[in-house]
RNA sequence: UCCAGAGUAGCUCAAUGGUAGAGCAGCCGGCUGUUAACCGGCGGGUUACAGGUUCGAGUCCUGUCUCUGGAGCCA
């Protein structure tokens, strides 16, 4: 394996004259008479290291399959180069060929391919420039996401991804189970008879860890889950997928300005820490993807976050005399075009609704002393739209039992979440952020699904 | 799921209802340092699929599938 000091990253950091091996996929190869440039790449960073290989080096049978695609290990000595273009390369000496790709029927050609082509050829596209940035991002997502927290005292929890409640009111949901499907085991009256799946009751991979992570939060305070959900939505755009990940803080001690508080925090963290680590990755998605990529995100680091009410969302709406597709109106819900508006037009940079009407939002949203809105907020963010979804819950088992009843759901499997309630109780908040939309953001990735290795979207789980 | 658009060579795209083409990639050759290398040559097609109209369909009609954009749902 590589080990720590032998990535292509650390190579370049190398002394020039050091001898060293370099091991990696072809990218590209040009050849003068007399002398082959191959630039390889190991995914450690953006730049590509680029070997050159004097005529006489190598064996003729080597050099023909150093071809796109091939994945080579070379020895030799890191050089000055004399051309512009890169500061060092490495002359080599020797080469194995640990696997060649076939030149004429490799996919990946050297040259500009869409979106849609790469998608369809998943197990390849990761050595595409465009996608080893994306996924360098996605990984320094991730570690900033989990040191702001744990920085923060956090624990790191994990809730289920299967469930038994389907009544959790967040969209369509993936049924699990062992039933032979085309015969299920039948009740007198024709139902399906659950008692004999595999968890006695029909079984859901989960929309949300966030009902679970209140039973953590009032025990350990201040929690965080970081995993996958699935939504069975048949929603086919290109920012919602059926399987994504979504990072889920509950925090206990704490109201909805606490929680706006800590949402503005948490983004501005991960966004100055990817800046930081992945300039040459943003500097290509700035070239190549979308120009004001660097800009935002710098100014987004900086700058506060305009903060309004719903309702005063509505007045600026109202007062803005565009003609909307859909009505403005206290009451309903704002739709994309709304936020668009808001986050865009209006105040161009995010944008924080809160206390939306309580007859919009979900049950567990705390109700205000106006008893006509409920402490809700949505972080809303230029091009992508909301991008966070968070409240304060209720925490007054009175108060939360008149809500299960206005929404239609029965108190029964609501039981442990109802007796949190009753023992020991506090107020207490969190938000949910999509990984993935968070990747657009800091990308300018336009479709959700070229954020992810593995995209699965209504009619298309391959790979 | 609804609305709109698209599907032609490996990729990106042309082609008034009348002989399916180009650029790139690939292959062969050339060039002493290339940078999306460059120059010359060569091969490459069930026009998404199934029907229909027509003397004749890549082109028009119907259906299906897939992709893209917008909407809804939401993160």
């Amino acid at each position: 394996m590589i080990k720590p000091g032998e990535y292509i990253r650390d190579i370049f950091a190398q002394p020039v004259g050091t001898v060293l091996v370099a091991r990696g996929w072809v990218k590209t190869r040009r050849d003068s008479k007399g002398i082959s440039f191959v630039q390889i790449s190991d995914g450690s960073c953006f730049t590509d290291l680029q070997v050159v290989i004097e005529a006489g080096t190598l064996p003729p049978e080597t050099l023909e399959q150093i071809t796109t695609g091939a994945c080579v290990e070379f020895t030799g000595t890191l050089v000055e180069s004399p051309a512009p273009g890169q500061p060092v390369e490495l002359k080599a000496s020797g080469c194995t060929v640990h696997g060649a790709a076939h030149p004429s029927s490799y996919p990946l050609q050297k040259k500009g391919h869409t979106m849609e082509f790469l998608r369809e050829i998943a197990h390849l596209r990761p050595r595409a420039n465009t996608f080893g940035a994306v996924f360098r991002v996605r990984n320094a997502l991730s570690y900033a996401i989990h040191r702001f927290f744990q920085d923060r005292g956090f624990i790191y929890i994990h809730t289920p991804i299967i469930t038994t409640s389907d009544c959790e009111g967040a969209g369509a949901l993936f049924q699990v189970t062992t039933l032979d499907v085309a015969a299920p085991p039948r009740l007198a009256d024709n139902a399906v008879d659950y008692t004999h799946d595999f968890f006695g009751k029909p079984a859901y991979l989960a929309v949300s860890g966030q009902l679970e992570a209140e039973i953590l939060a009032l025990a350990m305070a201040n929690v965080y889950t970081f995993g996958p959900t699935f939504r069975a939505e048949n929603s086919n755009t290109p920012r919602h997928l059926a399987e994504f990940w979504m990072v889920e803080p509950e925090m206990a001690f704490c109201d909805l300005d606490d929680d706006v508080e800590l949402a503005q925090e948490f983004l501005q963290y991960i966004i100055r820490y990817v800046l930081d680590t992945c300039e040459a990755d943003l500097a290509f998605f700035a070239k190549r993807i979308e120009p004001t990529v660097v800009e935002t995100l710098e100014h987004v680091a900086q700058a506060s976050f305009e903060r309004i009410t719903y309702t005063e969302a509505i007045r600026v709406l109202e007062a803005s005399g565009r003609s909307w597709e859909f009505p403005v109106e206290w009451g309903s819900d704002l739709q994309a075009e709304h936020e668009r508006y808001l986050t865009e037009e209006v105040f161009r940079r995010p944008v924080v609704v809160t206390d939306y009407p309580r007859q919009i939002k979900a049950f567990y949203m705390r109700v205000n002393d106006d008893e006509k809105t409920v402490r809700a907020m949505d972080v809303l963010v230029p091009r992508i739209g909301e991008i966070i979804g968070g409240s304060q819950r209720e925490e007054r088992p009175q108060v939360l039992r008149e809500r299960l009843k206005e929404c239609g759901l029965p108190e029964e499997p609501y039981w442990w979440y109802l007796q949190l309630r009753e023992y020991g109780t506090v107020e207490h908040a969190g938000f949910g952020l999509g990984v993935e939309r968070m990747m657009m953001y800091l990308t300018g990735m336009k479709n959700i699904r070229d954020v992810i290795p593995f995209p699965r979207t209504p009619g298309s789980a391959d790979f």
